[in-house]
RNA sequence: GUGGUUAUAGCUCAGCUGGUUAGAGCAUCAGAUUGUGGUUCUGAGGGUCGCCGGUUCGAACCCGGUUAGCCACCCCA
């Protein structure tokens, strides 16, 4: 037999490392509902043209096809040999493959939102907390399989959304101690407006894919991979005047209004950017206007928002979203405005690890470990044990009769605090011992007040 | 999707220009120790050297392919 195996890009995740995930989703999970988002969950597949044509060039490479069945029914062989023709051509067609695993949860709740905007009171705020799936080539912090928590309000052009999806960024990462994050912010119409400005209004993913590049390989090579993409030397003197914009967030106001204050796109971007700064400023220290930020989703269309990860662990982005103006359009919907947050559960695990963020007490599961020493001891133990569990404290007896020794081990491997031992001796005053394994304290105490011991 | 790099015990890794029966530490199990763990000591088990093929008298080592991890590009959480 072959030795057993998982697929490229997949985990599995062991009991330990499920209660530090359930550590973080619990903490995002809790701020949504905080905020007042209610839970929706859509099914790992969607239809293929449900997703088709909504990330991207790239991102429809990214998709992962489920195959249909039943491709070997030798009635259709005709049909199906046709169909695969235009497969090998790279098209897709519903005879091959008529379904997918989901990308990301935002297009598939403007699907929901579009089959059920007639039963919904709007604005609807949802949060989503699922697995997604892209067949890209797996790296640090790069995973085929991982989750995304999503928070959307859609149904309101309100800015003060805005401001509520950037308060929860710096709630949860305060609540995970998270605290070097930086929340950038930039609007896609000053993207929009940089590209009228120098001429080439069509060129605004060619301008936005280099130039969100800046940070990473500097100034000259973006220069030139904006030549490569065909501007002219004098549109490239522009943007560098444009990437060039320091300061604090209210000194690259002043300048952005000096690049593109001309423009009517540009106008209002800037005066969005302002009014959220303006509303965040007393709460949130880790807010940056980055005119360089230009997130790859293509169906933003206001405010985008990118998380980034302190810098010392090298991991970027952990989180992002934006505003769309009409996502459920696409699906036959219109007017129905959304704004979203996303975070990366599987990269804020990653940069969490790294940094010792974890408190220790996540590892506690059993918190009171009975010994076994005994038929007529066990009985007892499991008496107590089960008042006990009553009270809510999460207990275990060990499962056979063993060793001091062993059962020791036992409490230690599993990170159980207290040890409760009942033997011959407790057995006959009807007390038991309480050991705090951590400082070896150790007290008698009668059965009755166990009960009411805190640990 | 393109390129680079790695794969040896449960884990982390040694293993010489290709040469008998592939090693260490940690972990596991047993004993020293039948009501008090973490320390120490003694002993034991555990490997088709990722997988398939080739070169060779002989391969963990050289070559080809393949799978997976990591890294870079593309793109992205």
């Amino acid at each position: 037999m072959a030795k057993p195996s998982l697929p490229q890009g997949t985990r599995d995740f062991g009991p330990d490392v499920v209660r530090k995930r359930n550590y973080i989703l619990n903490t995002i999970k809790n701020v949504f509902e905080l905020y007042g988002f209610l839970p929706l969950e859509t099914p790992a597949m969607e239809n293929l043209d449900t997703l088709m044509g909504k990330y991207g060039e790239e991102g429809d490479k990214l998709i992962f096809k489920i195959l249909n069945n039943g491709l070997d029914n030798p009635d259709k062989e005709k049909q199906i040999r046709e169909d695969f023709e235009k497969v090998l051509q790279g098209k897709n067609t519903k005879g091959i493959t008529e379904r997918a695993l989901k990308y990301d949860l935002t297009i598939p709740f403007a699907r929901y939102v579009a089959m059920n905007h007639s039963q919904l009171t709007f604005p609807f705020k949802r949060y989503q907390v699922q697995p997604v799936w892209r067949a890209d080539r797996p790296q640090k912090g790069r995973y085929r399989e991982f989750y995304q928590c999503d928070a959307d309000v859609v149904g309101s052009n309100a800015l003060l959304n805005e401001v509520e999806l950037a308060s929860i960024y710096h709630e949860v990462f305060s609540r995970l101690k998270l605290d070097g994050y930086e929340l950038r912010i930039n609007h896609r119409k000053i993207l929009t407006a940089l590209a009228e400005t120098c001429g080439g209004a069509d060129k605004m993913m060619d301008i936005t894919i280099a130039i969100d590049k800046l940070d990473k390989i500097g100034i000259d090579k973006v220069k030139e991979e904006l030549i490569q993409r065909g501007l002219t030397a004098d549109q490239v003197n522009i943007i560098e005047k444009y990437l060039n914009i320091t300061g604090t967030n209210d000194e690259i106001l002043v300048s952005l209004s000096e690049i593109i204050g001309n423009s009517e796109n540009g106008k209002k971007g800037i005066e969005q950017v302002s009014f959220i700064l303006a509303n965040l400023q007393s709460q949130t220290l880790n807010l940056k206007l980055d005119p360089t930020l230009a997130r790859g989703l293509n169906y933003y269309t206001g405010i985008i928002f990118e998380a980034k990860a302190p810098d010392i662990v090298k991991m970027g982005s952990i989180g992002g979203g934006g505003r769309y103006d009409d996502l459920t359009g696409l699906f036959g919907v219109p007017n129905i405005p959304g704004v979203g947050i996303s975070f990366g559960v599987d990269r804020i695990y990653d940069v969490m690890e790294e940094l010792n963020l974890f408190p220790p007490d996540v590892h506690v599961g059993t918190q009171v470990l009975f010994f076994n020493l005994g038929e007529a001891e066990s009985k007892k133990s499991f008496e107590l044990m089960q008042q006990l569990r009553h009270r809510g404290i999460r207990s275990e007896l060990y499962h056979e009769t063993a060793k001091f020794d062993k059962q020791f081990k036992y409490a230690e491997k599993k990170n159980i605090p207290y040890i409760i031992i009942i033997g011959e001796k407790e057995l006959t005053d009807n007390t038991c011992t309480i050991k705090n394994l951590a400082s070896g304290d150790q007290q008698s105490v009668s059965a009755a007040s166990l009960l009411n011991h805190s640990f």
